[in-house]
DNA sequence: TAATTATACATAGCTTGGCTATGCAAATTC
DNA sequence: GAATTTGCATAGCCAAGCTATGTATAATTA
C-alpha cells in the first residue's frame, strides 16, 4: 500500500542520514562526502560535462564547478577540451582518483566491519538488494530529469 | 564472506550518499538534513544531554550546540535545566518540532514517490529489512561507543 | 575545607558545501 | 549580423562541520 510505501522511503531517508555521519566520522574526514560522491558518479556514468555532472549530482553549476577544482587540485580528475564546443570541458575520473576513492571505501568499510559483523548471508543479501533497488531508482531519477521531469 | 560483506557496506554508503542529495533536492531546501536528523535522533531516543545528543548525532559539541541554537530559534525544542547539575541541559524534541519534521518527511516522500511506484511488495518489505538492520547496527554503535569502543 | 582536576557547554575562528545572482564567451537562432 | 541561448566561472552569502579555547560547575583529593 502507499502508506507503507511512503513510510519505508521517509525511514530509508533518515537512516542513510545517519548512516552518512556515521561512515564520515569513522573515516579520518580528511575529505567531503561530495568528492567522494562526485568521484564514484564520475566512475560508475562515465566523463561528462560539467553541468551534466552537476545535474546527475543533485547540486548546482556552480557547486560542482568548486567540486571540480578542489578535485582538480588533488589531481583526482581530468579536464578534457570538448573538441566541437569551446565553452565545455568534458570531466573524466583519473585513475588516481579511482584509487583514492577505493582507498576511502577500504578505510570506511573496515571501521565499519565490526559493527556489522554478525550479519547472516541473508541479511548481507537484504542490503545488496536494497542498494540495487535504490541504485535503479537513482538512474531513473537521472533520466527523467533530462526530459524535463521533477523528480 | 567478508569481501562481499565490505563490498555492500562501500555501496550502501556510496548509495545512501546520492539518496541524501536527491531527498535534499526534492524538497524546498528550506531545512538541511542535520536539522531532521537531530530532531529524528530526539524522537527516537528521546531527551538527553547536549553533549550525548552530539555522540549519538556523530558531530561534536560545538557543532551540536550550534544546531541546537537554531532548532531553539525554530521552537522545535526544548532546553530544559537539569536539576542536579547546573551546567547541564536535557534537550527534548518540542511537539512542534516533530510535526516539522513529518511535515518535511511528507514532503520528500511525496516527491520521491513517482520515482519509487512501481516497487513490488517484496521489493519494499526489502527496504523496510534494510532499514532495520541498519537502524539497529546504528544502535548497537552508540552503545559500544559509550563503553569507549572506536566503531 | 581548600585546591586541583575533570566535565558540560559556549565562543571564536576557520574550511567546505550548498545556494542565488551575475558575468562572459561561444553557439545557436532569427 | 544581431539577438538569444547555452556552458561555465566568479562573487558573495549562509550553514555544517571541525579544532582550540574559555567559563562555570562538579568532583576529587590533599
Amino acid at each position: 500500500m502507499t502508506t507503507e510505501l511512503r513510510t519505508v522511503l521517509g525511514d530509508l531517508v533518515s537512516v542513510n542520514n545517519r548512516l552518512t555521519r556515521l561512515a564520515a566520522s569513522v573515516s579520518g574526514n580528511a575529505e567531503s562526502p561530495a568528492i567522494w560522491r562526485t568521484i564514484a558518479v564520475l566512475r560508475d556514468l562515465g566523463p561528462m560535462r560539467l553541468g551534466e555532472l552537476a545535474r546527475v549530482s543533485r547540486v548546482s553549476q556552480p557547486t560542482m564547478t568548486k567540486l571540480v577544482h578542489t578535485l582538480d587540485e588533488r589531481g583526482w580528475i581530468r579536464r578534457i577540451a570538448d573538441a566541437g564546443d569551446a565553452r565545455a570541458w568534458l570531466i573524466s575520473a583519473d585513475p588516481s582518483g579511482g584509487a583514492a576513492l577505493l582507498a576511502w571505501r577500504d578505510e570506511i568499510t573496515a571501521a565499519l566491519e565490526p559493527t556489522f559483523a554478525d550479519l547472516t548471508d541473508d541479511e548481507i543479501a537484504t542490503l545488496a538488494a536494497s542498494v540495487e533497488i535504490v541504485r535503479t531508482r537513482l538512474e531513473r531519477a537521472r533520466t527523467a530529469m533530462q526530459t524535463g521531469d521533477v523528480a
